[in-house]
DNA sequence: TTGTAAGCGTTATCAG
DNA sequence: CTGATAACGCTTACAA
């Protein structure tokens, strides 16, 4: 077999994708219904045919077991998985105004900490016997608020963001659900309904601890300029003002599109005039990029420059010397919320709403 | 302001989150529907008496403007502010079969390839109209098959997945959807429906060829066992063969949690008798563990081993020599997708329904 | 414990 | 171009 490379003559290898037959999983769904030729999906009729017994039966079989006598119950379980039934959510919905969704936003997919928190949010949720769906606004106002329009009409269970809402409208909207909200990853004094979150400010004033005990008195920001960064600027800039250091520099991108740009950060602190002796970059990206740079240039890190980062990023530890590096535990920021949105959903009547996450420092070897 | 780290005092700083006032967005949806007292949302029959027209036609307005008169047209399109009526999608798809909603599926939200591919997606599909939401499977079957099963019920207007689908089961409830399918990231010869992928056999006999061209003669590979995994492998191992390279190891690992596999996996190759003069790793997360491995031994990349990766990883260019990686084009995978989804969904007749992604080479200096 | 009747909000169908 | 009617599949409310 030849290897071309620059092949427009469709000259290509196949995968030979392994296929794996039939499982013990219940019978394919295409079937017949009686009397329709179609090959529909089975309604709740068609299994309360089979099973002889009234639909609402089969409804209560399946969501309320226990208020069906076994000897149905069984026949029932019988003709579900003949059928290969399962509800139909939009009737369901439409009927009920509810459904077994949840739906979360994400600003932004490419971040490895929301990554990580949807990831065991699903785990927590699904086990709940939910459908956890995830969508991007991608930092735009205009598609967070296209979104929760839909939100509207489509009535989830429950809605998670990884971020607080900060247009009224949104919020007003959101509170109008009716369901539960939960807002993620900061520490607003008025969340709109329930919230796993912590201090961007906080985190802050504790980079700004860490750098002044380490003997650093001149430092700058890097960071974005919206959002969260404002917030852990604020922190930063309070805290540096505290304990007697100079806030030389503040280097505010709009938005973070990769490493590149922690590196052009990193060439415009050092051309300044006075030149920071550690940078806090509010984002790891930014931080690895710093990093990578300063080696590039030459510049020692921790010695010439020290740099903090905030976001626990899985290969910040993996850089020489180690990007020591601010965070919380995503996974359980995620799971956290998972339970909190359970417990609310199945209705306990004094369910937590808040819950503050602490942050905590993986000291690596970078400040 | 105190800072305390170990405070479970709750001595700790609120977030000042920024507010943001009411933009032009249309007015917030709480409507008292005349006669009932609940605020509930409005209805398309609330618009229609509210237009003085049936409410047949207002779905008319909605969804065909054209078929409307404009002076009722305009009527509706008050009375919809108005109400702030937005259509209930439970009800549209109950009746019509039909949703907006595009659902994908990843295995694993915290590749950055397939956020890539999954935020162009979004991108196209919003444009066009659509509600486009990711869940995760988790390369778990069980998950997938879950994820399938409750897609039946959901009908979604087009369902795609970051990957093939390999159970035989799935593959038939998937047809049987009649709804556009999109799978991704391979190169089957019997895709289910639609397909954007590239050969990953491809790839591994260019893997090959790139070490071979280099000067290589004795190579191992890292990888993952199965999946596209597998596929790499047997195009690499194929490779090797027809160009006279010897394979001495390879070394599989169930599922890629980190760097630190990488980095396992390049203690473990080269501990084996006969070194091997290159690494072909399967993905960019495990190329950039052994890179960083490879450092902290005192191993130099190239001179002592040759690292080539796949994935086109955005730090992979960055860690010094530069990793040398093969890849696609990932945003224009999931632009690709999303393009042909939306053509097969508004009903043209010959849409291209298979489109094949060239491989690319993107030489750093890591062999 | 089980069943009957009604209707959620929309759109397909067909008649005007 | 517009409208009356019925039905999508399910669950609430009530009755037996």
């Amino acid at each position: 077999m030849e290897i071309e490379r620059e092949d427009d003559k469709a000259t290509f290898v196949y995968d030979e994708v392994v296929r794996i037959a039939g499982t013990g999983a219940p019978k394919p769904v295409p079937f017949d219904v009686e009397g329709k030729g179609q090959p529909g999906r089975a309604s709740i009729g068609d299994v309360a045919r089979l099973a002889e017994v009234a639909p609402i039966t089969v409804s209560r079989a399946l969501r309320n077991p226990e208020m069906v006598s076994p000897d149905k119950r069984l026949r029932i379980q019988r003709a579900v998985e003949e059928t290969g039934y399962s509800v139909n959510p939009h009737a369901s919905a439409l009927k009920s105004g509810r459904s077994n969704i949840v739906l979360a936003f994400a600003s932004n997919l490419m971040s490895e900490q929301f990554s990580l928190a949807l990831r065991s949010c699903t785990a927590v949720l699904e086990d709940a016997g939910y459908l956890f769906l995830v969508g991007q606004t991608s930092y735009s106002y205009e598609r967070e608020t296209a979104a929760i329009r839909s939100l509207h009409a489509m009535k989830p269970a429950a809605v998670m963001f990884t971020g607080v809402i900060e247009l009224e409208t949104n919020r007003e909207l959101l509170r109008g659900l009716g369901i539960p909200i939960m807002e993620t990853w900061a520490l607003p004094r008025d969340p709109i309904d329930m919230l796993v979150g912590f201090s961007n400010t906080e985190a802050g004033w504790i980079a700004a601890d860490i750098l002044h005990r380490k003997g650093y008195r001149t430092v700058s920001y890097v960071g974005r300029r919206g959002g969260r960064g404002a917030l852990r600027l604020k922190g930063f800039h309070d805290g540096c003002r505290a304990l007697g250091m100079t806030l030389l520099g503040e280097h505010l991108i709009d938005d973070v599109n990769g490493v590149s740009d922690g590196r052009r950060c990193l060439a415009a602190a050092i051309s300044q005039a006075a030149r920071p002796e550690a940078l806090f970059c509010s984002n790891d990206v930014l931080a690895l990029g710093c990093m990578m740079e300063a080696r590039r240039l030459n510049i020692r890190v921790p010695n010439d420059l020290g740099i903090l980062g905030f976001g626990e990023s899985d290969i910040a530890a993996e850089i020489p010397p180690g990007l020591t590096t601010i965070g919380i535990d995503s996974a359980m920021l995620g799971r956290k919320a998972g339970e909190m949105l359970i417990s609310s959903l199945s209705g306990a009547p004094f369910a937590g709403k808040l819950k503050r996450l602490d942050l905590r420092v993986s000291d690596r070897g970078s400040v």
